[in-house]
DNA sequence: CCAAAAAGAGACCGAACGTTCTACCTCTTC
DNA sequence: GAAGAGGTAGAACGTTCGGTCTCTTTTTGG
């Protein structure tokens, strides 16, 4: 009973955050109702009502949570390449292998601001920073690659993973990982 | 039984589907409900429900409108190309130019797809249907082109438009449709 | 040990949802 | 001029929505 580890992110609210993470990405947003989400975190709406003031603010922590993931991915592709080239090819495995997971539904961002088209909307403008960190990122990786045009080249891959992330969970996954990766290559050919 | 059925369009059901047109792809479809389409259209709620058995079926038939005007689109750009590189540039404009126009938010059927996850939705199973369409109208234009992998060509150029299209509402619109046409000139380049 | 915070349980709110209903009107067409 | 389809008008259905409330129980820190 004395434990006094972990207490501080609050289990109710990582229940919470982690039922929204798989229901709000697996069904919509809209879709779900709070009370979906309360039932199935195992959590009262007082509680919920209690670590987020709306649903809209679960949302923003739902989207969060999945760039801090993308975040993630993208600094393991660094440390694991050895080159900007390699780091590169590295995040497009990862986004394919995310492609070909059973549970793979489309991007998250990408779905969310189908959901709320309105740009002023909060929920859209995290779409909009999370692209624009991704946009930013990929940018520094052609440039310390050394090409001489590096912004084209990132919009180029980014539209590619636009493309693959969408196609992904409509058509045979494996077809469109392969055609992603292909483009990459030869991205990656190009600029190199 | 139905002796005039081809003389009447039914001016309530035009109004009805061009309503459903316009807020849908705008505001998306979950958050529009049927009273604001009966109330834009000017109709009321009885007349929906004589028009369209449910909220699905509207949705539907929003889908095969907007898939009637790409198709036509198409033909448009097959009659006008004289050879199959040409039709091909000339999707390609049209679509640029369709995210280059003011009301674009992005598309209807990657739109609608995020919203009908499940894979046994009508409004999914239109989704699909069009872009099965899509995909093989490509196909064949590659395959009329004479290059040796027309089907990984394709798959490639509705990648780039599939990305164009998404992210033609989330950023640049002018860029975007830079990176796309850039994209489709180095496919024919490749495979003309 | 005790106070405060966190969580649970669940009633409750007004509004919006998709849908159905009855009743009346206005055209064609036979 | 009767019939019938399509349209209008508007109330009403039951459900669900996001959100608030009160009250009690559990957990935790000083």
């Amino acid at each position: 009973m004395a434990r006094t580890d972990s207490t501080r992110p609050s289990e109710a609210r990582t229940r919470l955050l982690n039922t929204a993470l798989r229901v709000f990405y697996a069904e919509g947003i809209h879709s779900v109702g709070i009370d979906r989400i309360v039932a199935e975190a195992q959590v009262t709406r007082a509680t919920l009502y209690r670590h987020f003031l709306s649903k809209e603010e679960l949302v923003v922590a739902y989207l969060n949570e999945v760039d801090a993931a993308m975040r993630a991915q993208a600094s393991a592709a660094a440390e694991r390449g050895n080159s900007p080239a390699d780091t590169l090819r590295g995040l497009g495995e990862a986004i394919a292998a995310g492609i070909r997971s059973p549970e793979f539904r489309g991007c998250a961002f990408l779905n969310a601001a189908a959901e709320y088209p309105d740009p002023g909307h909060p929920v859209h403008q995290t779409v909009l920073a999370h692209r624009q960190w991704f946009h930013d990122t990929v940018q520094s990786l052609f440039t310390e690659l050394g090409t001489s045009s590096a912004e084209p080249a990132a919009r180029h891959f980014v539209m590619l993973r636009d493309g693959a992330m969408a196609a992904g969970c409509l058509s045979d996954a494996a077809l469109v990982c392969e055609t992603f990766l292909r483009g990459v290559d030869g991205l990656l050919r190009v600029h190199g």
